[in-house]
DNA sequence: TCAAAAGTGTTCGCTATACACCCATGG
DNA sequence: CCATGGGTGTATAGCGAACACTTTTGA
């Protein structure tokens, strides 16, 4: 039999923390999905997670489950919601501060463990376990919302990208379209982007310039009480 | 001795909500504070919060702490953050799920508790307990973003309301002066106010028509894909 | 009759949008 | 040389900021 060896006058809930990891693959949005090996919901698909040590705080709890799925230190996270119904694990009451990282796709290896890991385009996303469908759609609207005032989207992307792909990145997040010209010139006018020498070469026809996102003008901008919007 | 009659195979954290509540004077916005009367922090304000019961939402569970404080049913709340630092409690570790409350302070009596309640302006605020200084920072901060989007304002007037007051009270939020006709000319083209025939009679002067928020309107008009900006 | 506050209208400049046009490249 | 996509310029409409003016009321 297990031990039990903590003890309260009052029963504590279970906290964990789940993650929503965003990447971009060119075209679509993505969202890391792993399958789970044990019931409940065995064989069903859900987020990252797991539960919070007692010596660490949320933010560095979801840090570190992030790092053990996609191997990488330091990615953009943003809590965004918890959760807690009573009801939603069968097994016992159980909290989750939720999460959403941004990353960039290219940089991600396979996580520590055994568990099967994958992509999904947002509307390729399966029924998933336990309250998982809510928490996407609500790491959507977050996502929907902060993006209209940081520019969050650079995240997503690789550090050297052309005013298309940035372009199609902002379509794929808030689903809409924009005019190729008039975003063009807006991102130019905007003076958050340096413009390289370089030129992308996937090109099929004429060759693009490649950007660098321009944080210290960003933030100088910000100062002064600049507001980005799209 | 006590009886620790809960047992679980790990350590498991205190789970609380918390609640700003704030209200409009028709000056200034103010802040709902409790004082404490046990240790720690004894003496010192904070805002009302609870332990959460292992039947409750955490928004069932800020609902009911909302009403046994001010006797309100069903007001305005919304979660804005999980605060998790694990030593933001001397005595244990203890997360909370923070939310704010928007009330109409006249409608607010004193609460089941003995303990000593009192609203401050925001420029009035002591130092409080626990982390409450920075919850209330990122409360406000979130109210603010909020405010940008949704009519969440009128949560903090009295029905009828004046466009006056009206502009007080997002002066009093954004902390920023409007030019008194752009105001007005504003929410009268909105089209989310219904006049009345009646007059405010507070007015040293000339006197003022109240207006009612039109829930309806404000609706149809968010179907279409109508935004809130101020 | 004067001061203060409510209510209305007008002007100006910025920016979002729509769209025309030229350039570079590969087939 | 032509089709495709990149890069630049321009005209228009709508909206927000600034502000002049009229009306109402109490002292």
């Amino acid at each position: 039999m297990e031990e039990l060896k903590y003890h309260y006058k009052y029963p504590h809930p279970s906290v964990t923390t789940d993650c929503v990891i965003f990447g971009f693959d060119g075209t679509n949005l993505r969202v890391l999905l792993v399958e789970r090996g044990i019931e409940p919901y065995k064989g069903r698909w859900a987020f990252p997670g797991g539960f919070l040590g007692m010596e660490e705080s949320a933010e560095e709890g979801a840090l570190r489950e992030l790092q053990e799925e996609t191997g990488l230190k330091g990615a953009y996270i943003k809590q965004f919601h918890t959760f807690s119904d009573p009801n939603r694990d069968p097994r016992e009451r159980v909290i989750t501060i939720a999460y959403y990282a941004l990353v960039k796709m290219q940089e991600v290896r396979g996580g520590d463990d055994a568990a099967r890991a994958e992509w999904f385009a947002l509307d390729e996303v399966p029924s998933l376990a336990f309250d998982h469908d809510l928490i996407l759609r609500l790491a959507l609207k977050e996502l929907r919302k902060q993006i209209h005032f940081e520019p969050v989207g650079f995240e997503l992307l690789p550090e050297k990208f052309t005013i298309k792909e940035l372009q199609l990145l902002y379509e794929a997040i808030l689903d809409v379209k924009f005019d190729r010209r008039n975003f063009y010139n807006k991102m130019k006018h905007l003076e958050i982007l340096t413009q390289l020498d370089e030129t992308a070469h996937n090109s099929p026809r004429k060759e693009a310039f490649l950007f660098k996102f321009n944080h210290k003008k960003y933030d100088e901008l910000k100062q002064k009480g600049f507001r980005l919007e799209f």
